[in-house]
RNA sequence: GCGGUUGUAGCUCAGGGGUUAGAGCGCCUGACUGUGGCUCAGGAGGUCGUGGGUUCGAGACCCAUCAGCCGCCCCA
């Protein structure tokens, strides 16, 4: 037996969890601020669902999936992403028949099989929204404006918005041939696997961080040279929406995204507190997906959110973890006063305060350590003179004041 | 998946072939017979990541393996 967790994966401790249900928290409120309604979707799906929406050269698909067969002989999936699976559900129970846009908001696990390291599991947490069956450029500053606030709402600060537009299927299949037949002579004396991998997907080199690919980029053709006009006006008219929005963006040629789903609108947010992990989020528009699913096509917007990196953005802006508080640690100063503890604790608790007491009994300044350790706000003692009078010392642990009261001041 | 690096107490780390493996912090007890944070004294706590090997002798050296971290690939 290991007494590890398997690799890639984390426990959320006690000091931890309540950060995390703060994230939570604020992105619960920002989708209501936006009127987005929560879909819940299985951890697990058919294989093909995955494969035939990311595109089955993409490195998820290819190399990242935890897939299995399962007892009676599926091949089945852990979700390595959100969108597809939401669509999926969106096309089964044809949620668009109740009007469209549709506006879903989902927090789920999410698997891939990759190498871990600071920032990047195997399973990790992400928050996202899909905003279904809008081609206006106001969809994708929707998506924009929600994204921000969250992150506002976090208190993360120096984010960037990387804004690009990958046109449409064939227009990007016409750029890849321009742009391979450019890099040829270059391409010719690359590693074996980097030529796979360009001619695979050569939109992707623009991702690279190799000094010696953007080098030869330099002069390579323009990918916003080969869009259509629609994807070329569309685009100007997102910025234009950006604008209006106040959402500061930076275009960037370099976010291409590893998923054949997404046309035109991409994005990611960036921080810089994150290595080489740096992306905290991304999406982008979606127009053929649902049609490809087999539904009725709906042209649509989503965005994922990485939550482990979202954490790690707000550490580095010094959020720090904080334990739970408590509102009484009870005290016996004598030891004929412990029933008198124990039968505080259930009072207390019975009117909706918190509390705890030493369930070992021991020395009295354990006791006040154990308050101290608990974070709880006031000692509540019963020592000899309290129980024969009927009254309890309050202490309050901060200012280190404390005052005799009658008992019953304690439970009203 | 590729290249590198690290793994010793709950935490941060020292020990780099030679008796019973150490420190600081934290934890427990006492000084303090009814009061926490400070001080002092004592105490508990270790499969030296795991499995092999080399050696008279391995925490240390070699191999494998597991896990973390850094870079790449890719992305959340």
């Amino acid at each position: 037996m290991r007494r590890q967790a398997p690799r890639g994966t984390q426990d959320v401790l006690p000091a931890q969890a309540h950060l995390w249900r703060h994230l939570e928290g604020a992105f619960e409120k920002t989708m209501s601020l936006f009127g987005y309604g929560e879909i819940r979707t299985p951890t697990f799906e058919e294989y093909e669902l995955f494969a035939r929406t990311s595109g089955e050269t993409s490195d998820i698909v290819s190399k990242e999936m935890y897939d299995f067969m399962d007892k009676g002989g599926r091949h089945v999936a852990l979700r390595p992403e959100g969108t597809a699976p939401v669509m999926r559900a969106y096309i089964e129970h044809s949620l668009g028949e109740a009007g469209l846009p549709l506006r879903l908001w989902y927090c789920a696990p999410m698997f891939r099989y990759g190498r871990p390291q600071k920032g990047r599991l195997r399973e990790h947490h992400q928050v996202g929204l899909e905003l279904i069956g809008s081609s206006s450029p106001y969809a994708e500053a929707e998506v924009a404006q929600a994204v921000v606030a969250f992150y506002t709402a976090l208190g993360i600060e120096g984010l960037e918005v990387r804004l690009n537009c990958i046109g449409r299927q064939e227009s990007r299949a016409r750029y890849g041939e321009a742009l391979l037949r450019h890099l040829s002579g270059w391409l010719a004396h690359q590693e074996p696997e980097a030529q796979a991998s360009a001619e695979k997907n050569p939109m992707r080199l623009w991702d690279s961080k190799s000094p010696e690919v953007q080098e030869a980029l330099r002069g390579a053709p323009r990918l916003s040279d080969y869009l259509e006009p629609e994807s070329a006006d569309h685009f100007e008219a997102v910025c234009g929406a950006l604008d209006e929005a106040e959402v500061e963006y930076v275009l960037d040629p370099g976010i291409v995204r590893g998923l054949d789903y997404y046309t035109d609108t991409v994005f990611e947010v960036q921080s810089s507190a994150l290595g080489a992990q740096s992306s905290l989020c991304g999406g982008g528009r979606y127009d053929g997906l649902i049609g490809a699913l087999g539904g009725k096509d709906a042209p649509s917007v989503g965005v994922g959110m990485g939550l482990e990196r979202a954490l790690l953005a707000m550490e580095e802006a010094g959020s720090k973890p904080v334990p739970d508080e408590l509102e009484y640690y009870l005290i016996a100063a004598s030891a004929e006063a412990w029933p008198r503890v124990r039968r505080a604790a259930r009072q207390l608790r019975a009117a909706g305060v918190s509390c705890q007491f030493d369930l070992e009994e021991r020395p009295l300044k354990s006791q006040f350590k154990a308050a101290n350790r608990a974070r709880a706000a006031f000692a509540a003692i019963w020592g000899s003179d309290e129980l024969a009078s009927g009254t309890v010392t309050v202490k309050d642990l901060k200012s280190g004041v404390q005052a005799v009261r009658p008992e019953s001041e304690l439970f009203s």
